[in-house]
DNA sequence: CCTCATTTGTGCGTATGTATC
DNA sequence: AGATACATACGCACAAATGAG
């Protein structure tokens, strides 16, 4: 109809045909101008539609990029990033940033059902999917139970498979939380967001097969790269 | 900063403060644009800012208008109307289109776990907050399974309530999916929505205590006036 | 470290189209 | 039919951030 929503879909359609891979700078303003010829405030319309629908996302001095296609991630009972990432057809990652083993504070202790004080093994890390960072977080275990968790986390490098070298064979989720937040400047930094972008917080307890919480779950995910469906079957 | 940003803010305000009720008329952006000492293009740029968050809709040769607040709306494993819209602090209020008791399609059926073929009973309506219709629903129970279960319906008004008179004393949901529609003809008349809206259409399976299916629900959302919020806790 | 060209973001002025009342 | 009001589009100018050198 309107000659932005051509210069639009246009646009849309070399994205969606691959022609302009996730991550690759579009023209600048001024060069789409001249191709469609048309006022730069006309080109402009256009691609605010396309970052209205995530498509792009621009950085003033930089130019617009063709942002990644958003994952969907389901939330249940069972949530298992890696396989959930595969069965989106994304390569899982993961990137271990710290580990400590202290004493559990007040909420990591009512969350895990532990006495305060008892001794917890905290992992930090981020979630990448095709190399691109998607989530932060910070899983608490309690260490007693869960002895040897430490270097099982550093050789396998998996939550799942390192809880089974502990003899957790199974474990299923309990309770999700959901808040949106923020995001702060050491999250904009790992995540590759501007300062203030929009996260998704999840706050998630996993259980073992005899309901005994095994692992606390905080995750920050990049909103506008992740989708959350919900499945409570 | 911006000065489209500050006159948002202070549009925001206003809106939220009450001073501009729900479905009241902005002054024309002219007038706006003399009021805050800017150009017409300004004052577009921050009317498309809060046209964004939803809380504005323009209509070209009429005007901008103050958009009804949404509702929000919780989805788990436990979802009452009655009891979100009241937490919402709306009236909430449902009105039956039509009732019938009928074989059940291969997709009704698969839902139900039921033979194919088997009598379920069909109800279509609409659900109301403030008396503004917010969604349409088609809801299907196995008819041989909750016997009087048109009449319960028809008296009571209410799912939860008829279910109950049937012997269903509790009922939790399975599953979710959502995905997005646009309105037909019919779904805006009903909704008061202009043809091509977009809804969330919901497609849910609420199950009794034992985990045997016992509705399967059709619900059509107005994408404007309702926010879906998850939390499965 | 600084400079500087590039690129997006903001803002104004103007004109015309088009739906609404 | 006419006035009003939003939608689109062009042109110009400057600010602000980026990134290469």
């Amino acid at each position: 109809m309107t000659l932005w929503s051509r210069i639009a879909d246009t646009l849309r359609r070399e994205i969606a045909e691959g022609a302009r891979p996730e991550g690759s700078k579009l023209p600048t303003e001024g060069a789409l101008a001249a191709r469609f010829g048309v006022n730069r405030h006309t080109v402009r319309r256009a691609l605010a539609a396309l970052a209205e629908d995530g498509l792009v996302r621009s950085r003033r001095g930089a130019g617009t990029f063709v942002a990644a296609a958003t994952t969907e991630y389901p939330l249940g009972r069972r949530v298992r990033f890696r396989q959930s990432m595969q069965a989106a057809g994304r390569v899982p990652g993961k990137r271990f940033l710290s580990q400590e083993t202290r004493s559990a504070t007040v909420e990591e202790a009512r969350a895990l059902d532990l006495q305060p004080g008892a001794p917890v093994h905290v992992a930090d890390g981020i979630s990448m999917a095709d190399g691109q960072p998607v989530a932060l977080f910070r899983s608490t275990f309690p260490a007693e139970r869960l002895p040897g968790l430490a270097e099982a986390l550093a050789s396998e490098g998996s939550v799942t498979r390192a809880l089974a070298m502990c003899g957790v064979d199974d474990y299923t989720r309990a309770s999700t939380r959901l808040i949106a937040v923020a995001a702060t400047a050491e999250e904009a930094v790992h995540l590759h967001l501007g300062v203030g972008a929009p996260l998704i917080l999840s706050e998630a307890i996993n259980v073992d097969a005899e309901g005994r919480p095994v692992e606390h779950g905080l995750t920050r995910f990049a909103g506008e790269r992740i989708a959350l469906t919900l499945d409570h079957a």
